[in-house]
RNA sequence: GCUCUGAUAGCUCAGUGGUAGAGCGCGUCCUUGGUAAGGACGAGGUCGCGGGUUCAAACCCCGCUCAGAGCUCCA
């Protein structure tokens, strides 16, 4: 029988012939034994398999290594059968779930009666460590539906999966050492490609993300190629546990909670004058082309039953009992939507007054889960920068140009780099096909027309409408959605909204929903962590701490405060201590601009300044170049 | 909500079935300072709340409250 030939081709366009059956472990080797060695896997026709696994039809390959991302995920899969083939070790009894890959390392769902302790981590860490030791081959291997059941019949949680396999299905199983796995790979060569791993988390975690099904034992680790890398990605958790806004709030005095109050924050002053400084920006922005209303915070359930929101999100509602009729028949308003509606509704509107857009500030209420609190990141009462704007359907491009400039233009002045989203219908939605496919198109050809690139999420829409969401990226490299543009067509029909045409005749107009901070909260959040609490000095709660070398002085400093003050900036006096005790509070407490007057200053009406986290380099200056010089940075809101 | 973990001074945390500890912060006094901690003394705690076990509970057990991690990634 003579071996057929097979067509490889390589990234760089070259073409190997290889009989039929060829791994790409040889494919590697052929190439040369320096890439034998570093190959981890391969991308064979775009799906990413094993060295060992024979290619079957002519094919484009490309040989991974530790230098491609695309190799991590096969490592981290390898890393979650090498943790539980040390948690089986160690504790037989384990029945084990999934353990995937995921963004950033692995986890491996265990089926225990005693959940593990950080000495049950640190010893499966240990262990892992003989297993890459040891060297194990990876096998794969492929077996009937039948063969599967016996192989898997000591672990019921693999059964269960299997039984959603057809039966004539081959299912794939991989073995390493004494371990075995249904799993469809790919996976390294052997344990010992494990070199640089650390578990970092236990925790539960339903079955099958099902609240329903039983709590597994879920053990989180991530590994990587380098140590380096690793080194570098633990530094990032380092990093981001100090930039921490719960940790920074309480050491900074921004904002607090109390049991009384959960998911609800108290503003300290210095808080408070960060939260008005934002919000002042925002409204500064709005002014012009916004229309900024006030509205009830409590409504009866006639309105949410029209909103859809009594029947959808009731659960998330703070229901408010009316004494009269002894009932929970009103709610405090999660969400302003509705009573923008009904503002739009209690006039006629021609189509010359469009888009109009309608912008509330007020507190929200929603009641989340006790459990996904968290910060100021998800909180029960909060405010949003919550605008809807009602506009008629030819005004759609022009509008969302519009809010898109609008919205990138607020993250820009915070230095936060953002990336645009395009997300498309979900699953469960309102309205009809055609309602969608012009939507979505509408939507994308407005994208399009701001000219800035975007990713797609297909089936990420809001359920009555497709949307833009925005997130911004800070400076540890961290992703947070925050704004959002969403096209609604659904409201207007349940709210019988109209507008006057040039007809004069009535038409439907669409909602745009839209968000820029998200909530206030969520915002200053982010802000904090991204500016590690050291603020732009426009922000800043305290701008500059005014002191003195010695009482002596006193008098002259309290002068500065009082010239600072009378401009506008934000400014103190401290006296007490040492001055080098004063610099060190002010430097902790991340002020932007200490300011030290002694002898010298006094005589000549100069005022020693020095930066936040610029050390010992001052500058002496007039203090009217002071003034101008704070009046600029804050007027600027420059970032420096 | 569910699973696990935790809750001790304003903050960060140590501690033990038998009298409550440190550092920082706070107060008073001394020091009168030139750019990241000057010194002395002192005040401050129903050991989260409620029950139980015990001669004795802050410590052991149960419940509650609040907080933290996780509960989307699918052989």
């Amino acid at each position: 029988m003579s071996t057929e030939q097979l067509k490889i081709t390589l990234p760089n366009g070259d073409v190997l012939q290889m009989p039929l059956g060829t791994t790409s472990g040889e494919v590697a080797a052929h190439i040369g034994p320096g890439l034998a060695k570093a190959a981890l896997a391969a991308v064979v026709n775009g799906e990413t398999v094993g060295l060992m696994e024979p290619i079957v039809e002519d094919a484009e390959i490309r040989i991974l290594t530790d230098r491609d991302s695309d190799a991590l995920p096969v490592l981290r899969h390898s890393a979650a059968h090498i943790l539980a083939t040390s948690v089986r070790e160690l504790r037989p009894e384990a029945a084990i779930g999934f353990g995937p890959a995921i963004d950033d390392g692995f986890y491996y769902d265990f089926e225990v009666d005693e959940p593990f302790t950080p000495e049950d981590l640190e010893a499966f860490e240990r262990k892992m460590i003989d297993v890459a030791a040891a060297d194990q081959m990876f096998e794969r291997r492929q077996v009937s539906k039948s063969e599967a059941r016996d192989l898997f019949s000591d672990d019921p949680l693999k059964l269960e999966r299997l039984e959603e396999f057809e039966d004539d299905e081959v299912i794939t199983v991989y073995a390493n050492g004494p371990f075995l796995d249904l799993c469809k790979g790919p996976h390294i060569k052997s344990t010992g490609g494990l070199k640089y791993f650390k578990l970092t988390s236990a925790a539960g975690a339903y079955w099958r993300g099902d609240e329903k099904r039983q709590m597994l034992q879920r053990i989180y680790g991530t590994a990587f190629h380098r140590k380096n890398d690793l080194e570098e990605h633990l530094h990032r958790l380092e990093e981001a546990k100090r930039r921490d806004h719960r940790r920074l709030g309480r050491e900074l005095g921004l904002f607090q909670f109390h049991p009384v109050s959960p998911g609800a924050p108290f503003w300290t002053p210095r808080g408070t004058i960060l939260y008005n400084t934002l919000e002042q920006f925002v409204r500064t922005r709005q002014r012009e082309d916004f229309l900024e209303v006030r509205t009830p915070l409590m409504y009866t359930k006639e309105l949410w039953e029209q909103s859809g929101h009594w029947g959808k999100y009731r659960e998330n509602m703070f229901l408010v009992l009316d004494n009269e009729s002894g009932e929970h028949n009103m709610s405090l308003k999660p969400m302003n939507c509705p009573s923008h509606h009904l503002y739009y509704a209690s006039e006629t509107h021609s189509y010359r007054e469009l888009p109009l857009r309608f912008v509330t500030l007020d507190v929200l209420h929603r009641n989340e889960l006790s459990g996904a609190l968290s910060g100021l990141t998800r909180v029960r009462q909060f405010a949003q920068d919550d605008c809807h704007v009602y506009l008629r359907e030819d005004q759609i491009a022009e509008e969302v140009q519009f809010l898109t400039d609008f919205i990138l233009g607020h993250y820009a002045a915070f230095g936060l780099e953002s990336r645009v989203k395009f997300a498309t219908r979900p699953e469960q939605r309102i309205g009809s096909d055609e309602q969608w496919d012009h939507a979505e198109a509408e939507l994308r050809q407005a994208l399009e027309s701001t000219g800035c690139e975007y990713d797609v999420e297909e089936g990420d829409g809001a359920f009555y409408g497709p949307k833009i969401d925005f997130h911004v990226t800070d400076s540890i490299g961290r992703s947070w959605q925050l704004g959002t543009i969403q096209l609604d067509y659904s409201a207007p029909e349940r709210f019988g909204l109209e507008y006057v045409g040039s007809d004069n005749k009535p038409h439907r107009p669409v909602i745009i929903h839209r968000a820029v901070c998200g909530s206030f909260e969520r915002f200053i959040a982010i802000l904090i962590e991204h500016y590690a609490g050291a603020f732009p000095t426009w922000l800043a709660p305290e701008q500059v701490r005014v002191m003195s070398v010695g009482q002596d002085w006193d008098e002259s400093a309290h002068q500065l405060v009082e010239v600072l003050v009378k401009a506008g900036i934000r400014a103190t006096l401290q006296s007490r201590e040492t001055l080098g005790y004063r610099i060190r509070e002010a430097e902790l407490h991340k002020i932007p601009y200490m300011a030290v007057v002694g002898e010298r200053e006094a005589l000549d009406s100069t005022v020693a300044v020095r930066e936040r986290g610029k050390g010992k380099k001052q500058e002496v200056m007039s203090r009217d170049s002071f003034v101008s010089l704070l009046k600029e940075k804050i007027s600027t809101r420059s970032l420096t």
